[in-house]
DNA sequence: CTCAGTTACGAAGGAGTCCATCATTATTAA
DNA sequence: TTAATAATGATGGACTCCTTCGTAACTGAG
């Protein structure tokens, strides 16, 4: 009732399900040889060379040379064809619009980062991200024909169906139907994700969550937001509106900040961009009056903390965002409020992903999609290198 | 990366994986001809014909009579032998023992209840559990060995291996190696978990939210509990403590309580487990006095409940628990309260399960647990009636 | 340079599962 | 009694996987 079913049906669907379950042995390792292959998927080797034969004639599957220096014949080696298919993934922000592009084992082939104004119109962002990708197209020789999957992250609402539905940073945005207006620009798939949810994604796949399958992404900065991965998947919830704590009133997330903004010791003048970044640094220096804007600072994230963590018990939160430069001073306060009320205290760790987190976020989870469409238990999947058996 | 694997393997794992399609398309279900199992498992009707008599040799699926009366030679029809086993439900609560033995498809055939005092001895209290399991079991002319899973459900935290952290209800409950005292018991596997959890399987399975696969489940009462349904399957969170937001001091959980038992219209000498319900009755019946003091504790409960349900936006929400009786008066401020602070309004419900509900969750989570052993992804099932191929 | 040892490759034969097809059987309706 | 209907049961073919065994390619010692 819960989990897909799992269907069996013809000898073909059989042969199918062994082809799935090698590359899934291929991807993301070393070449493989023969034997390895069939011990992880668990097929005899006659039956693992005919399927590997299969998937190097659908073009899943290439050969490497073999490793000389060993004793006895050379096996032939294998691996997945990681360049068959690219994926792309953008991070439409306030300030920036960056892109990248990478293989189907999630590599990043090529990245850009454009600077844009948070009153850039509408119709001129949108075509800064066509460039963008169009410029990661170029930098590595592909075509946008190349591509098998684009996610556009962005910050705000999106509902299932790629719309913003809100969103606070970008004049204009709310509203907008991204997945439709940049769906027709790209001849693949073009999913629309919250920009923290990718974010956390990231983390889990590469980042400091790696291996945990429950997790909670604060992204404290400018702006709050979470990123929930609950049992491996991200969690988007019924509307696609979880992880919005921060419109509870108890949290304060959306006034929180200003105990740095407003701290006395900015110097007149400081951009409000900088101020907060001023203030965290000078509660590292160990300025009194800094620590205790900090200190009030935390005060008001912890409780939107504390209650996701008391509501889903992660293994794991990550501090993510603008603000994790500054974990060192803000984890330690963080961590003594979420003791002094969570029944289990998760694992604090701040992000190494940097910037550039919600790009990989947005490729892995295009990496993600092609998965599903891979793996889906019933219907067979239907991809620009198809693996369905005909000859 | 996220999704179990689905894997492929020998032709006895293709037939085995045929043989489970036609156990869930004749689960629930009325008996079937052999013509509704092919088009429903996708198989020809040769292929059907043999899965289901193997099926029918291993015990799993049983004949009966043909339907007179329809024009042509009759089909033979086939059904879930769901009396091959049984499962049992039990609820350990302060005040009362509830059992209830059911057969695969959860079809309830026997059930008990029996009185307990909060100060009763733990080893009384177990005592009642078995003994309450042997009447389920007698009424019905069953043995123990005709249970292939057992499932407590009982106030306080239960870990992964069925022990009970903590518990505030029963005395002594703390720390209690359940699985582990009642596990030797019985001749099968015997589950712990939460009650409320269990309550809220139980509402997602046969209660108002049947069918919805993002629900919170708020058990109202002398306690507060919640149970969380994510992605149709029960959220435990990673140390089992998920759901504890009543944990926050700024939902006032515990004390909310107090503004139905301090009001003031309850009678002197009323017995405190009865004033609340005092109180909601006179709040239906208009009583200014209180309606207020209702209205203060919907206050209190509403910050709980908007923090869940903005962490996850389920889809429903499920109000059970005692109090859930007094629904009509709780859900229009409750849910007044909620729409003022949640970003997408989720539908509120009342409970229509009544007492039962937490044994009934253990019934549905022990034929989950069934489901769970039949449908594994990789391992074969190991089961009273085997499921692998030998001849 | 040759030969034994090691490891992998490739082909052949056998078993299991599924499918399409068709004659047969059981029942209803005329 | 006969025609129509719908399911049954049996046969042969196709596909996939497995086991087994002889062959090929490379290393290292003499």
């Amino acid at each position: 009732m819960s989990n897909p079913p799992p269907s069996g049906g013809d000898l073909s669907r059989l042969r199918q399900l062994n082809a799935l379950s090698a590359i899934r042995a291929l991807r993301g390792t070393e070449p493989l040889p023969l034997s390895a292959i069939a011990s992880r998927t668990g097929l005899s080797r006659p039956s693992t060379k005919e399927v590997v034969d299969e998937l190097m004639g659908l073009g899943w599957v290439e050969e490497v040379p073999p490793t000389p220096g060993t004793v006895g014949r050379p096996a032939r080696r294998y691996r997945f064809r990681s360049g068959s298919g690219y994926l792309a993934g953008v991070d439409i922000g306030a300030h920036n619009v960056r892109a990248a592009v990478a293989d189907l084992d999630g590599n990043i082939v090529a990245e850009t980062r454009q600077a844009v104004r948070p009153d850039t119109p509408v119709a001129d962002r949108l075509a800064v991200v066509e460039r963008a990708v169009a410029g990661c197209l170029a930098m590595s020789g592909l075509t946008a024909g190349n591509l098998w999957t684009v996610v556009i992250g962005t910050t705000g609402l999106v509902d299932r169906d790629g719309r913003v539905i809100f969103s606070a940073a970008i004049p204009n945005w709310s509203g907008l139907d991204l997945a439709g207006l940049l769906g027709g620009k790209f001849p693949c798939d073009v999913l629309v994700e919250n920009d923290s949810r990718l974010a956390a994604l990231a983390e889990t796949r590469r980042g400091v969550a790696r291996g945990s399958r429950e997790v909670v992404f604060l992204h404290i900065g400018r702006r709050m937001g979470t990123g929930l991965i609950i049992d491996g998947r991200l969690h988007r919830g019924f509307g696609a509106a979880a992880g919005e704590i921060g419109m509870l009133p108890e949290t304060r997330w959306k006034s929180a900040i200003t105990h740095l903004h407003g701290c006395a010791i900015v110097p007149e003048g400081t951009p409000p961009e900088d101020a907060a970044g001023y203030v965290l640094a000078a509660a590292r220096a160990g300025d009194p009056a800094a620590v205790a804007a900090v200190e009030r600072y935390v005060d008001e994230l912890a409780v939107g903390a504390a209650a996701t963590v008391l509501t889903l018990d992660p293994e794991l939160v990550v501090l993510g965002g603008g603000f994790s430069r500054s974990a060192d001073v803000l984890l330690p306060p963080l961590r003594s409020r979420l003791e002094a009320v969570c029944l289990r205290m998760p694992e604090l760790r701040a992000s190494t992903l940097g910037d550039e987190c919600v790009v990989l976020g947005a490729i892995d989870y295009a990496a993600d999609h092609l998965d599903r469409q891979l793996f889906a238990a019933d219907t067979g999947p239907a991809l620009p290198l198809p693996l369905s058996v005909t000859r």
